[in-house]
DNA sequence: AATACATATAACTAATTGGTTATATGTGAA
DNA sequence: TTCACATATAACCAATTAGTTATATGTATT
């Protein structure tokens, strides 16, 4: 089960992300366009690998690295419903706390 | 500008907002809920008060835990707007493959 | 005032993260 | 075969995280 809280959790993976929706980047096209070290990206790379974000192969000497849009649906439908649960029944619970001023007291 | 990514990033984080849609809650209550120390559960609390999920408050001795539905609805389109242009796009791009084997080639 | 108990905080540990530099490996071109 | 260069990996560092135990603080009850 990939975790895209930590897959999406710093930004220059989101970035990375970003650049990946526009078509499928070599290793060296994303190291020039951040401002840290190949190692550094490469990490990052790793990272969403680890998570099924995206997939990697090789063209010559070039790293080819390409988005999974299953995996990136799988991972929007996860939080799409997750933080939709919690709105919905809060803005009742809401609604519930505002109109009669009751909340949760089962204390020991 | 509150890091949703973080706040969700964290299975015992997610039930305890998870708890919290139910209406609010004592640390106290927080605490038996989960099998983890009382100062573990105040550490998660305090990353989510950090990222201005929740709002805490007292009654009496008891500290009262509620959710930020405003600052979730945020959290939700914030990631919902991100995943979902990286999908559309994606989309888009998976087609152009498929149909003209295209990839990017700016190489050098 | 003393006790009980909910909460807060401090000090510690182990693992993970995001970065670095240095170096090794592998492929293509001269 | 040698050189250039894209990528991989190792060793290191500092900060953060997720947990622990021990202890302090503050409120309520007796």
């Amino acid at each position: 089960m990939p975790d895209v809280y930590r897959a999406l959790g710093d930004s220059t993976r989101r970035g990375i992300l970003s650049m990946l929706k526009h078509g499928n980047k070599t290793q060296k096209e994303l190291v020039k366009a951040f401002d840290i070290s190949q190692p550094a990206i490469k990490k990052h790379l790793n990272i969403l690998l680890e998570e099924k974000i995206i997939s990697e192969s090789w063209d010559g000497k070039y790293r080819i690295y390409s988005l999974n849009p299953e995996v990136l649906q799988i991972a929007y439908n996860e939080v799409h419903q997750y933080i939709g649960e919690l709105l919905d029944n809060q803005l009742v619970s809401l609604k519930n706390y505002v109109e009669k001023g009751e909340f949760q007291d089962e204390l020991d």
